[in-house]
DNA sequence: TTCTGCATCATTGTCGACAATCAATTCCAC
DNA sequence: GTGGAATTGATTGTCGACAATGATGCAGAA
């Protein structure tokens, strides 16, 4: 099983093992829908793509099909795909629900994390403390590191469907995010205390204070993001009503 | 898209628009496992059952991608495909899963449900109430009706991706294991009064109750599956130890 | 000029065949 | 008799071509 572990950075290279034609472009297109190569909105046919990659339809098929379950591409029966278009609302959405899985995550985590892990998970902080020192970098902290601190956190709750849902299946969704609105509202330096207070609280096995706080630190990082947007919309007045800047 | 709406009984009839071969035969196989025509653990091989159902391999791997997507069949490359053996251990993480999502849906349901929705709510109530009386029948009452009274709460959350994970993509895995474990302990009155209680705590807009509520009551559907299988295992003994899954 | 209907075209859906891979059986050596 | 390796068989992965569907553009009429 695909396993989101230290390396969350290094998500993106492919994995060793790539058995079928599909996987591999799968994982091509993927990588550039994330990074923004693809731009949303952008009209993927069938031809093109595959002329592209060098492979037949049949295994692009597949690999489209993959991409439309990870909501990284939309399709519509003899009409075609695009990439997604993503817009605030769904944003929102988005942390709506990782809120409710990331919360009982960390209660879980905490019922059932192991010593080492709970080390590994410290080992982690440290080193994103150390990198937020060295550059005072809030972008490398808030786009990798972030992420992988939830990483282990979920990997933690020992909850298999849990890991696939918000490892697997939401990953690469809040990655796009993340690229598109280039998540500039950051607040490290809050996020990490937080952080510490999530850790702290595991390690007591305190399921229900892990959980209180994993969910105060989502629900604030999406009120962050929210009052960002609404602070950016005002500025820009009447530039783009309703759809901010995706605009391809 | 897909709306799971009032009928939640008539979800496995065809659809009226159809409008790919691949979707039909999706549909037929989706119904076929989660009524347990295609017992858990049957190997689904592509020659046989393009055969069987008259078309081509093309449109049926498309459908079968499908199906893994649903989490209802596992697949290995150049192995082949069966249709998932579901572990006790896997239904309890999905009702935690369940726990977690539900109550972040009752929670949103609270906030942002409009009175037609809630009249429909209720409605749904009275309908199973006179429906228990009628058949005194628990079979009926836990197996259908409770699921539909969670469809019209995820519903009334107005979260798009929360509807979808729910109604879409952990329905049928539900349906999956009433069928599987026959939901022998099942406690139909008492989750009756907490459904009247969490449409209460909805009604008057209380979120923090509501999601309270329905944490609770998914809890408590959990440790009642957990204490019949446990007591089921203690007759039992020694059955069937633990059979090996397919690896992912 | 604008709207409607038709024709054309590109794109997706479907099919059958070939190649690659894996599992099982059989055969041989020890 | 037992262990291992090669062969055989079946199944999946891949390909190119044809059919069906939706979209685009043009022509004609109001």
């Amino acid at each position: 099983m695909f396993q989101p572990t230290s390396d969350a950075h290094d998500a993106d290279t492919e994995l060793p093992v790539v058995r079928t034609l599909a996987e591999r472009v799968f994982h091509q297109l993927q990588r550039a829908i994330v990074r923004g190569e693809l731009p949303p909105g952008t009209r993927i046919t069938e031809p093109d793509l595959s002329s592209h990659y060098g492979i037949s339809r049949g295994p692009l098929r597949e690999a489209m099909r993959r991409l439309e379950t990870y909501r990284l591409i939309e399709r519509v029966p003899h009409v075609g795909a695009r990439v997604v278009k993503l817009s605030m609302d769904e944003l929102l959405e988005l942390f709506d629900v990782r809120e409710a899985l990331e919360s009982m995550a960390a209660r879980l985590a905490a019922k059932s994390m192991t010593a080492e892990e709970i080390a590994g998970l410290r080992e982690v902080l440290a080193f994103h403390e150390r990198q937020e020192d060295l550059s005072s970098g809030e972008a490398y902290y808030q786009r990798e590191g972030d992420l992988d601190f939830h990483y282990r956190i979920v990997q933690g709750s020992h909850n298999r469907m849990l890991m696939t849902l918000l490892c697997d299946d939401l990953y690469y969704l809040v990655r796009l995010y993340r690229t598109q609105f280039s998540a500039k509202g950051s607040r490290p330096q809050r996020a990490f205390v937080e952080h510490h207070r999530i850790v702290d609280a595991i390690e007591a096995g305190d399921a229900e204070l892990a959980e209180l706080l994993m969910r105060r630190h989502v629900s604030a990082s999406r009120e962050n993001v929210a009052a960002h947007y609404a602070r950016t919309l005002g500025e820009e007045a009447s530039d783009s009503p309703d759809i901010p800047r995706i605009e391809s």
